[in-house]
DNA sequence: GTTATAATTGGAATAATTCTTGATATTAGT
DNA sequence: ACTAATATCAAGAATTATTCCAATTATAAC
């Protein structure tokens, strides 16, 4: 089954740097309404959230503190064809799963043992840097 | 291997309808102009090359058109990240692979016998209707 | 503390795409 | 073939997500 939605505790501890990067007040915001919110939300959609905790913040600010940790891998950006942008918290290898009745955006994991670039036909020597599996569809006891 | 940019004579005949869609003079050169160049144009590079043929034609013509091919199954858009849709004719089930040294997208396929819902951990009963592959990294030999 | 560097803001700018409106072409019905 | 109904096209305006810019504010280094 897919976990969605889990709420976490109002206050999550988030330390002062991650993975080099400086965590200031806005990011820690960002990345604790990403945490607290796993529904994959746009960049407005956090910028509405966070408002309540930090209510000068601006959207380019949120803009940028999404950037700093989609680029210090601390968060993932998501894309659905032109859509805009949606951000996930999750770090394991998943893909994304767009239920067409619901709207809801689903994490997706491979079966155990499977390595997407085993059941691809790719040239050897061919090094993957990033992989985005994206399916749109209705599912089955959501 | 992947086979890239194989150049087809310059005349293809496309007939006055496929799968329910007229195809008027605009969509043909349209259609014509992705199978002659199957690097994955965007729709203003389609726009350049259609405009040799039909000097009068707008670009929001060619939006039209690329997204009534669409629409019709005739053709495949793919996306990366944020940048500009691309269009490729090729319809077997494939993905995408986005050389960052060239800048070159190669169409991908899975392994013989390969089935991605397979390889996915989805609840029974799931219905896919799309599936998108895309990744990222340099490829060997190209 | 003072200086240097990095982050934040708010608004303007950008770029891909969509929308609108009037013109043109195509089809269907007589 | 003539007319009416419908679909398509063209040109430019509008939209929207995102990025850029310049000025301010916060943080770090010395």
């Amino acid at each position: 089954m897919v976990k969605q939605n889990s709420e976490f505790p109002a206050e999550i501890e988030i330390p002062e740097e991650i993975s080099g990067l400086r965590m200031t007040r806005q990011r820690q915001e960002v990345y604790r309404t990403l945490l607290q919110q796993r529904n994959h939300p746009t960049a407005n959609d956090v910028f509405m959230r966070v408002k309540d905790r930090l209510p000068q913040i601006s959207l380019a600010t949120v803009y940028n503190c999404l950037e700093a940790l989609v680029q210090h891998g601390i968060i993932r950006q998501v894309n659905f064809d032109r859509e805009s942008s949606r951000y996930c918290p999750n770090l394991s290898e998943h893909g994304h799963f767009h239920d067409a009745a619901t709207g809801v955006i689903h994490d997706v994991s491979f079966k155990p043992g499977i390595n997407l670039a085993d059941v691809l036909d790719l040239p050897p020597g061919t090094i993957i840097d990033a992989v985005e599996v994206t399916l749109r569809g209705k599912m089955a006891c959501s």
